[in-house]
DNA sequence: CGAATTGTTGAACGATCGTATAACAAGCGC
DNA sequence: GCGCTTGTTATACGATCGTTCAACAATTCG
Protein backbone atom coordinates (compact mmCIF):
# COMPACT_ATOMS: atom_id res chain seq x y z
CA UNK A 1 0.00 0.00 0.00
CA UNK A 2 2.05 3.03 -1.06
CA UNK A 3 0.81 6.36 0.75
CA UNK A 4 -0.61 8.70 -1.51
CA UNK A 5 0.73 12.38 -1.03
CA UNK A 6 -1.12 14.40 1.29
CA UNK A 7 -1.21 17.40 -0.83
CA UNK A 8 0.41 19.16 -4.26
CA UNK A 9 2.54 21.83 -4.30
CA UNK A 10 1.69 24.05 -7.20
CA UNK A 11 2.31 26.87 -9.20
CA UNK A 12 2.05 30.11 -7.36
CA UNK A 13 0.11 31.25 -9.73
CA UNK A 14 -2.07 28.59 -10.11
CA UNK A 15 -2.73 28.07 -6.44
CA UNK A 16 -3.74 32.05 -6.58
CA UNK A 17 -6.25 31.48 -9.43
CA UNK A 18 -7.61 28.31 -7.83
CA UNK A 19 -8.16 30.67 -4.18
CA UNK A 20 -9.85 33.62 -6.48
CA UNK A 21 -12.30 30.99 -8.11
CA UNK A 22 -13.27 29.34 -4.38
CA UNK A 23 -13.58 33.10 -3.45
CA UNK A 24 -15.94 33.58 -6.31
CA UNK A 25 -17.58 30.61 -5.29
CA UNK A 26 -18.42 31.09 -1.51
CA UNK A 27 -19.59 35.11 -2.62
CA UNK A 28 -22.04 33.63 -4.92
CA UNK A 29 -23.49 31.03 -2.67
CA UNK A 30 -22.94 32.32 1.02
CA UNK A 31 -23.03 36.13 0.04
CA UNK A 32 -20.41 38.58 1.72
CA UNK A 33 -21.15 38.03 4.82
CA UNK A 34 -20.09 34.02 4.74
CA UNK A 35 -16.87 34.56 2.82
CA UNK A 36 -14.47 34.19 5.70
CA UNK A 37 -10.86 32.55 5.83
CA UNK A 38 -11.80 29.46 6.79
CA UNK A 39 -15.06 28.88 4.39
CA UNK A 40 -12.73 29.93 1.27
CA UNK A 41 -10.12 27.41 2.38
CA UNK A 42 -12.29 24.89 2.50
CA UNK A 43 -14.25 25.52 -0.91
CA UNK A 44 -10.32 25.64 -2.30
CA UNK A 45 -9.42 22.34 -0.27
CA UNK A 46 -6.50 23.95 1.31
CA UNK A 47 -5.70 25.30 5.03
CA UNK A 48 -6.64 28.46 5.85
CA UNK A 49 -3.09 29.64 6.37
CA UNK A 50 -2.84 29.46 2.50
CA UNK A 51 -4.92 32.77 2.08
CA UNK A 52 -2.79 34.84 4.52
CA UNK A 53 0.51 33.79 2.92
CA UNK A 54 -0.85 34.43 -0.64
CA UNK A 55 -2.48 37.44 -0.24
CA UNK A 56 -1.89 39.01 2.52
CA UNK A 57 -5.33 39.50 4.09
CA UNK A 58 -9.11 38.29 2.87
CA UNK A 59 -9.82 41.75 1.57
CA UNK A 60 -7.27 41.41 -1.04
CA UNK A 61 -8.32 38.56 -1.72
CA UNK A 62 -11.86 39.86 -2.51
CA UNK A 63 -10.56 42.85 -4.64
CA UNK A 64 -8.69 39.92 -6.34
CA UNK A 65 -11.64 37.87 -6.96
CA UNK A 66 -13.77 40.85 -8.34
CA UNK A 67 -11.06 41.85 -10.31
CA UNK A 68 -11.13 38.27 -11.72
CA UNK A 69 -14.43 38.49 -12.14
CA UNK A 70 -15.01 41.03 -13.44
CA UNK A 71 -12.70 40.81 -16.39
CA UNK A 72 -14.82 37.77 -17.02
CA UNK A 73 -17.41 40.17 -17.97
CA UNK A 74 -15.80 41.92 -19.95
CA UNK A 75 -14.74 39.57 -21.99
CA UNK A 76 -18.07 38.27 -22.20
CA UNK A 77 -19.55 41.37 -23.47
CA UNK A 78 -16.50 41.58 -25.82
CA UNK A 79 -17.56 38.40 -27.59
CA UNK A 80 -21.16 38.88 -27.71
CA UNK A 81 -19.87 42.58 -29.66
CA UNK A 82 -17.86 40.18 -31.63
CA UNK A 83 -20.58 38.05 -32.53
CA UNK A 84 -22.55 40.77 -33.38
CA UNK A 85 -20.66 41.54 -37.01
CA UNK A 86 -20.05 44.39 -38.59
CA UNK A 87 -22.90 46.63 -37.72
CA UNK A 88 -22.02 49.89 -35.21
CA UNK A 89 -25.78 49.34 -34.60
CA UNK A 90 -26.03 45.52 -33.97
CA UNK A 91 -22.63 45.56 -31.90
CA UNK A 92 -23.91 48.51 -29.44
CA UNK A 93 -27.37 46.22 -29.26
CA UNK A 94 -25.28 43.25 -28.39
CA UNK A 95 -23.65 44.90 -25.80
CA UNK A 96 -26.33 45.99 -24.26
CA UNK A 97 -28.26 42.68 -24.46
CA UNK A 98 -25.71 40.38 -23.22
CA UNK A 99 -25.13 42.56 -20.36
CA UNK A 100 -28.87 41.20 -19.25
CA UNK A 101 -28.79 37.76 -20.45
CA UNK A 102 -27.36 35.18 -18.82
CA UNK A 103 -24.42 34.13 -17.66
CA UNK A 104 -23.56 38.51 -16.89
CA UNK A 105 -27.77 38.56 -15.44
CA UNK A 106 -26.88 36.46 -12.74
CA UNK A 107 -27.58 36.71 -9.21
CA UNK A 108 -24.74 35.12 -7.68
CA UNK A 109 -22.83 37.38 -9.69
CA UNK A 110 -24.29 40.43 -7.81
CA UNK A 111 -22.81 39.02 -4.28
CA UNK A 112 -19.53 39.28 -5.81
CA UNK A 113 -19.99 42.77 -6.60
CA UNK A 114 -22.14 44.03 -3.22
CA UNK A 115 -18.78 42.33 -1.34
CA UNK A 116 -16.92 44.58 -3.21
CA UNK A 117 -19.46 47.63 -2.78
CA UNK A 118 -19.00 47.16 0.82
CA UNK A 119 -15.48 47.67 0.60
CA UNK A 120 -15.26 50.40 -1.64
CA UNK A 121 -16.97 52.15 1.14
CA UNK A 122 -14.63 51.11 3.92
CA UNK A 123 -11.21 51.31 1.82
CA UNK A 124 -10.03 54.21 0.33
CA UNK A 125 -7.67 52.30 -1.74
CA UNK A 126 -9.84 49.93 -3.21
CA UNK A 127 -12.51 52.85 -4.30
CA UNK A 128 -9.51 53.75 -6.79
CA UNK A 129 -10.31 50.25 -7.96
CA UNK A 130 -13.63 51.30 -8.55
CA UNK A 131 -13.03 54.22 -10.22
CA UNK A 132 -10.81 52.71 -12.92
CA UNK A 133 -13.15 49.83 -13.87
CA UNK A 134 -16.20 51.97 -13.94
CA UNK A 135 -14.21 53.91 -16.52
CA UNK A 136 -13.00 51.60 -18.00
CA UNK A 137 -16.53 50.03 -18.88
CA UNK A 138 -17.19 53.53 -19.99
CA UNK A 139 -14.59 53.94 -22.20
CA UNK A 140 -15.36 51.05 -24.25
CA UNK A 141 -18.85 52.13 -23.98
CA UNK A 142 -17.82 55.43 -26.16
CA UNK A 143 -16.06 53.82 -28.66
CA UNK A 144 -18.93 51.30 -29.37
CA UNK A 145 -21.40 54.76 -29.05
CA UNK A 146 -19.28 56.49 -31.30
CA UNK A 147 -19.27 53.92 -34.35
CA UNK A 148 -22.59 54.11 -34.16
CA UNK A 149 -22.87 58.31 -35.14
CA UNK A 150 -23.13 59.86 -31.76
CA UNK A 151 -20.98 62.84 -31.92
CA UNK A 152 -18.30 63.53 -29.80
CA UNK A 153 -19.26 66.33 -27.88
CA UNK A 154 -22.61 64.14 -26.38
CA UNK A 155 -20.11 60.93 -25.99
CA UNK A 156 -20.24 61.21 -22.42
CA UNK A 157 -23.54 61.99 -21.12
CA UNK A 158 -24.62 59.40 -23.65
CA UNK A 159 -22.53 57.00 -22.29
CA UNK A 160 -23.34 57.81 -18.47
CA UNK A 161 -26.68 57.03 -19.22
CA UNK A 162 -26.53 54.30 -21.12
CA UNK A 163 -24.29 52.92 -18.26
CA UNK A 164 -26.98 53.88 -15.83
CA UNK A 165 -29.39 52.35 -17.54
CA UNK A 166 -27.73 48.93 -18.36
CA UNK A 167 -26.72 49.20 -14.43
CA UNK A 168 -30.13 49.71 -12.78
CA UNK A 169 -31.39 47.16 -14.81
CA UNK A 170 -29.22 44.65 -14.00
CA UNK A 171 -29.21 44.90 -10.36
CA UNK A 172 -32.48 44.60 -10.02
CA UNK A 173 -32.74 42.04 -12.43
CA UNK A 174 -30.05 40.27 -10.07
CA UNK A 175 -32.19 41.21 -7.08
CA UNK A 176 -35.61 39.97 -8.20
CA UNK A 177 -35.62 38.19 -11.17
CA UNK A 178 -39.38 37.38 -11.17
CA UNK A 179 -40.17 40.78 -11.49
CA UNK A 180 -38.80 40.44 -15.07
CA UNK A 181 -40.21 38.43 -17.44
CA UNK A 182 -37.77 36.12 -19.84
CA UNK A 183 -35.52 38.90 -21.96
CA UNK A 184 -38.05 42.07 -20.75
CA UNK A 185 -34.91 43.57 -19.00
CA UNK A 186 -32.40 43.08 -22.36
CA UNK A 187 -35.47 44.39 -24.59
CA UNK A 188 -36.45 47.64 -22.68
CA UNK A 189 -32.98 48.16 -22.52
CA UNK A 190 -32.40 48.36 -26.11
CA UNK A 191 -35.41 50.17 -26.19
CA UNK A 192 -34.28 52.52 -24.02
CA UNK A 193 -30.67 52.79 -25.51
CA UNK A 194 -32.80 53.42 -28.72
CA UNK A 195 -34.06 56.73 -26.81
CA UNK A 196 -31.35 58.20 -25.74
CA UNK A 197 -29.74 57.84 -29.08
CA UNK A 198 -32.14 59.23 -31.04
CA UNK A 199 -31.87 62.25 -29.65
CA UNK A 200 -28.85 63.15 -31.15
CA UNK A 201 -28.28 61.36 -34.23
CA UNK B 1 -25.73 64.87 46.40
CA UNK B 2 -28.85 63.37 44.97
CA UNK B 3 -28.01 60.33 42.72
CA UNK B 4 -29.17 60.91 38.97
CA UNK B 5 -31.05 57.73 37.86
CA UNK B 6 -28.16 55.66 35.40
CA UNK B 7 -30.54 54.94 33.18
CA UNK B 8 -33.74 56.21 31.12
CA UNK B 9 -36.64 53.91 30.61
CA UNK B 10 -38.33 54.62 27.11
CA UNK B 11 -41.51 53.93 25.69
CA UNK B 12 -40.98 51.29 23.26
CA UNK B 13 -41.66 53.25 20.22
CA UNK B 14 -39.29 55.66 21.30
CA UNK B 15 -36.90 53.26 21.90
CA UNK B 16 -37.32 51.36 19.14
CA UNK B 17 -36.64 54.62 16.93
CA UNK B 18 -33.51 55.38 18.10
CA UNK B 19 -32.02 52.40 18.33
CA UNK B 20 -33.08 52.36 14.52
CA UNK B 21 -31.32 55.73 14.21
CA UNK B 22 -28.42 54.39 15.92
CA UNK B 23 -28.55 51.54 13.55
CA UNK B 24 -28.80 53.60 10.71
CA UNK B 25 -25.75 56.34 11.55
CA UNK B 26 -23.36 53.06 12.36
CA UNK B 27 -23.91 51.34 8.75
CA UNK B 28 -23.35 55.50 7.25
CA UNK B 29 -20.22 55.68 9.34
CA UNK B 30 -18.59 52.04 9.08
CA UNK B 31 -20.83 50.08 6.81
CA UNK B 32 -22.03 46.51 6.28
CA UNK B 33 -19.52 45.06 8.27
CA UNK B 34 -19.12 47.12 11.01
CA UNK B 35 -23.00 47.10 12.36
CA UNK B 36 -22.88 44.65 14.95
CA UNK B 37 -24.94 44.61 18.18
CA UNK B 38 -22.17 46.07 20.23
CA UNK B 39 -21.27 48.97 18.39
CA UNK B 40 -25.19 50.15 17.86
CA UNK B 41 -25.53 49.97 21.14
CA UNK B 42 -23.02 52.29 21.70
CA UNK B 43 -24.41 54.76 19.26
CA UNK B 44 -27.47 54.84 21.42
CA UNK B 45 -26.24 54.83 24.54
CA UNK B 46 -27.63 51.42 25.60
CA UNK B 47 -26.61 47.99 26.49
CA UNK B 48 -26.26 45.21 23.55
CA UNK B 49 -29.03 43.25 25.27
CA UNK B 50 -31.73 45.70 24.14
CA UNK B 51 -31.67 44.76 20.77
CA UNK B 52 -32.24 41.50 21.26
CA UNK B 53 -34.92 42.46 23.42
CA UNK B 54 -36.80 44.94 20.45
CA UNK B 55 -35.84 43.69 17.54
CA UNK B 56 -34.58 39.80 17.86
CA UNK B 57 -31.78 39.72 16.32
CA UNK B 58 -29.99 42.08 14.58
CA UNK B 59 -30.65 41.13 10.81
CA UNK B 60 -34.40 42.11 12.10
CA UNK B 61 -32.65 45.43 13.11
CA UNK B 62 -31.34 46.58 10.18
CA UNK B 63 -34.91 45.16 7.71
CA UNK B 64 -36.09 47.95 10.12
CA UNK B 65 -33.41 50.57 9.43
CA UNK B 66 -33.59 49.90 5.90
CA UNK B 67 -37.73 50.46 6.03
CA UNK B 68 -37.22 53.28 8.05
CA UNK B 69 -34.55 55.29 5.77
CA UNK B 70 -36.91 53.74 2.94
CA UNK B 71 -39.71 55.91 4.16
CA UNK B 72 -37.66 58.99 4.85
CA UNK B 73 -36.39 59.24 1.25
CA UNK B 74 -39.80 58.18 0.04
CA UNK B 75 -41.01 61.51 1.54
CA UNK B 76 -37.97 63.42 0.77
CA UNK B 77 -39.18 62.51 -2.69
CA UNK B 78 -42.60 63.37 -2.31
CA UNK B 79 -41.73 66.62 -0.91
CA UNK B 80 -39.55 67.79 -3.72
CA UNK B 81 -42.70 66.61 -6.13
CA UNK B 82 -45.13 68.81 -4.23
CA UNK B 83 -42.55 71.67 -4.40
CA UNK B 84 -42.43 71.63 -8.07
CA UNK B 85 -46.27 72.41 -8.79
CA UNK B 86 -48.65 71.10 -10.80
CA UNK B 87 -47.03 70.49 -14.21
CA UNK B 88 -46.92 67.04 -14.65
CA UNK B 89 -43.59 67.30 -16.44
CA UNK B 90 -42.11 69.39 -14.25
CA UNK B 91 -43.01 67.21 -11.19
CA UNK B 92 -41.36 64.29 -13.26
CA UNK B 93 -38.30 66.62 -13.85
CA UNK B 94 -38.15 67.52 -9.53
CA UNK B 95 -38.52 63.60 -8.89
CA UNK B 96 -35.58 62.58 -11.25
CA UNK B 97 -33.94 65.41 -10.07
CA UNK B 98 -34.06 64.98 -6.14
CA UNK B 99 -32.96 60.98 -6.27
CA UNK B 100 -29.68 62.66 -7.65
CA UNK B 101 -29.19 65.56 -5.62
CA UNK B 102 -28.65 65.49 -1.44
CA UNK B 103 -29.48 64.58 0.52
CA UNK B 104 -31.01 61.52 -1.44
CA UNK B 105 -28.02 61.32 -3.28
CA UNK B 106 -25.49 60.61 -0.13
CA UNK B 107 -22.54 57.85 -0.10
CA UNK B 108 -23.31 57.27 3.28
CA UNK B 109 -27.01 55.95 2.28
CA UNK B 110 -25.61 54.04 0.01
CA UNK B 111 -24.29 52.11 2.83
CA UNK B 112 -27.37 51.19 4.11
CA UNK B 113 -29.09 49.23 0.71
CA UNK B 114 -25.22 47.48 0.55
CA UNK B 115 -26.53 46.29 4.08
CA UNK B 116 -29.85 46.01 3.04
CA UNK B 117 -28.88 43.83 -0.31
CA UNK B 118 -26.96 41.72 1.27
CA UNK B 119 -29.57 40.81 3.39
CA UNK B 120 -32.15 40.11 0.16
CA UNK B 121 -29.64 37.62 -1.21
CA UNK B 122 -29.00 35.62 2.27
CA UNK B 123 -32.65 35.58 3.51
CA UNK B 124 -35.80 34.68 1.47
CA UNK B 125 -38.34 37.04 3.70
CA UNK B 126 -36.46 40.22 3.00
CA UNK B 127 -36.31 39.79 -0.46
CA UNK B 128 -40.09 39.92 -0.36
CA UNK B 129 -39.79 43.13 1.05
CA UNK B 130 -37.58 44.34 -1.53
CA UNK B 131 -39.82 43.40 -4.24
CA UNK B 132 -42.71 45.34 -2.19
CA UNK B 133 -40.41 48.65 -2.34
CA UNK B 134 -39.68 48.26 -5.35
CA UNK B 135 -43.02 47.66 -6.82
CA UNK B 136 -43.93 51.02 -4.50
CA UNK B 137 -41.50 53.04 -6.08
CA UNK B 138 -42.22 52.18 -9.52
CA UNK B 139 -45.63 52.58 -9.20
CA UNK B 140 -45.38 56.45 -8.28
CA UNK B 141 -43.35 57.18 -11.33
CA UNK B 142 -46.00 55.34 -13.07
CA UNK B 143 -48.24 57.66 -11.97
CA UNK B 144 -46.05 60.86 -12.57
CA UNK B 145 -45.56 59.28 -16.11
CA UNK B 146 -49.08 58.78 -16.47
CA UNK B 147 -49.80 62.41 -15.93
CA UNK B 148 -47.07 63.65 -18.15
CA UNK B 149 -49.23 61.96 -21.39
CA UNK B 150 -47.73 58.41 -21.16
CA UNK B 151 -50.14 55.69 -22.52
CA UNK B 152 -50.91 52.96 -20.20
CA UNK B 153 -49.44 50.50 -22.71
CA UNK B 154 -46.11 51.67 -22.75
CA UNK B 155 -46.35 52.88 -18.41
CA UNK B 156 -44.82 49.90 -17.28
CA UNK B 157 -41.80 49.85 -19.86
CA UNK B 158 -41.02 53.82 -19.59
CA UNK B 159 -41.55 52.94 -15.50
CA UNK B 160 -38.97 50.40 -15.37
CA UNK B 161 -36.61 52.18 -17.41
CA UNK B 162 -36.47 55.40 -15.83
CA UNK B 163 -36.31 53.63 -12.76
CA UNK B 164 -32.96 51.90 -13.95
CA UNK B 165 -31.87 54.96 -15.79
CA UNK B 166 -31.91 56.91 -11.74
CA UNK B 167 -30.73 54.01 -9.95
CA UNK B 168 -27.71 53.35 -11.85
CA UNK B 169 -26.56 56.79 -11.47
CA UNK B 170 -27.64 57.26 -7.88
CA UNK B 171 -25.16 54.14 -7.32
CA UNK B 172 -22.24 55.40 -9.69
CA UNK B 173 -22.64 58.75 -7.70
CA UNK B 174 -22.49 57.38 -4.54
CA UNK B 175 -19.78 54.91 -5.12
CA UNK B 176 -17.68 57.84 -6.51
CA UNK B 177 -18.83 61.23 -6.29
CA UNK B 178 -15.89 62.70 -8.08
CA UNK B 179 -16.58 60.99 -11.08
CA UNK B 180 -19.11 63.73 -12.13
CA UNK B 181 -19.30 67.02 -11.47
CA UNK B 182 -22.27 69.23 -9.30
CA UNK B 183 -25.49 68.52 -10.51
CA UNK B 184 -23.99 66.46 -13.43
CA UNK B 185 -25.60 63.21 -12.60
CA UNK B 186 -29.32 65.07 -12.07
CA UNK B 187 -28.57 66.63 -15.97
CA UNK B 188 -28.03 63.47 -17.13
CA UNK B 189 -31.01 62.20 -15.98
CA UNK B 190 -33.19 64.85 -17.17
CA UNK B 191 -32.24 64.63 -20.18
CA UNK B 192 -32.52 60.69 -20.66
CA UNK B 193 -35.73 60.94 -19.06
CA UNK B 194 -36.65 63.33 -22.09
CA UNK B 195 -35.38 61.09 -24.46
CA UNK B 196 -37.22 58.11 -22.75
CA UNK B 197 -40.31 59.86 -22.79
CA UNK B 198 -40.19 61.47 -26.12
CA UNK B 199 -40.55 57.74 -27.68
CA UNK B 200 -44.01 57.93 -26.40
CA UNK B 201 -45.39 61.06 -27.08
C1' DC C 1 -44.79 55.10 51.05
C1' DG C 2 -44.31 50.26 49.77
C1' DA C 3 -44.98 46.79 46.27
C1' DA C 4 -45.59 45.28 41.67
C1' DT C 5 -44.15 45.98 36.99
C1' DT C 6 -41.01 45.87 33.44
C1' DG C 7 -37.49 48.39 30.80
C1' DT C 8 -32.64 47.82 31.21
C1' DT C 9 -28.18 46.27 32.42
C1' DG C 10 -23.97 43.75 32.19
C1' DA C 11 -21.71 39.61 32.38
C1' DA C 12 -21.19 35.13 30.48
C1' DC C 13 -21.56 31.69 26.75
C1' DG C 14 -20.01 29.25 22.73
C1' DA C 15 -18.93 30.13 18.06
C1' DT C 16 -16.32 32.20 14.70
C1' DC C 17 -13.55 35.72 13.09
C1' DG C 18 -8.46 37.07 10.88
C1' DT C 19 -3.76 36.43 11.57
C1' DA C 20 0.68 34.58 12.89
C1' DT C 21 3.86 30.84 13.14
C1' DA C 22 6.28 26.54 14.08
C1' DA C 23 6.38 21.98 12.22
C1' DC C 24 5.96 19.22 8.24
C1' DA C 25 6.51 17.29 3.65
C1' DA C 26 6.52 17.61 -1.53
C1' DG C 27 9.36 18.25 -5.18
C1' DC C 28 13.82 19.58 -7.17
C1' DG C 29 18.85 19.66 -7.91
C1' DC C 30 22.95 17.40 -7.05
C1' DG D 1 18.91 8.66 -2.70
C1' DC D 2 19.80 12.80 0.05
C1' DG D 3 19.48 17.39 1.44
C1' DC D 4 17.61 21.84 0.41
C1' DT D 5 14.05 24.82 -0.71
C1' DT D 6 9.64 26.32 0.12
C1' DG D 7 4.69 25.43 -0.50
C1' DT D 8 1.51 23.78 2.90
C1' DT D 9 -0.57 22.32 7.13
C1' DA D 10 -2.38 22.65 11.60
C1' DT D 11 -2.66 24.88 15.71
C1' DA D 12 -2.89 28.60 18.77
C1' DC D 13 -4.02 33.25 19.88
C1' DG D 14 -6.68 37.31 21.02
C1' DA D 15 -10.57 39.77 19.42
C1' DT D 16 -15.18 40.07 18.35
C1' DC D 17 -19.32 38.10 16.93
C1' DG D 18 -24.80 37.24 18.30
C1' DT D 19 -27.47 35.66 21.87
C1' DT D 20 -29.11 34.58 26.47
C1' DC D 21 -30.56 35.55 31.11
C1' DA D 22 -30.54 36.47 36.03
C1' DA D 23 -30.18 40.60 38.65
C1' DC D 24 -31.16 45.37 39.01
C1' DA D 25 -33.51 49.71 39.21
C1' DA D 26 -36.69 53.25 37.16
C1' DT D 27 -41.31 53.97 37.16
C1' DT D 28 -46.18 53.24 38.15
C1' DC D 29 -49.89 52.13 40.81
C1' DG D 30 -52.48 51.07 44.91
Amino acid sequence: MTSQPAFRRAEPDERRASLIEACARVLAREGAAGASVRAIAVEAGVSPGLIGHYFGGVDALIAATYAHVEARVADALDQAVSAAGDDPRARLDAYVSASLLPPIADSELLSTWIAFWSLVRARPEIAGLHDEQYGRFRAGLEALLSASGVPAENLRRIAIAVTALVDGLWLELCLSPRTFAEGEAAAIARSGLAALISTVR
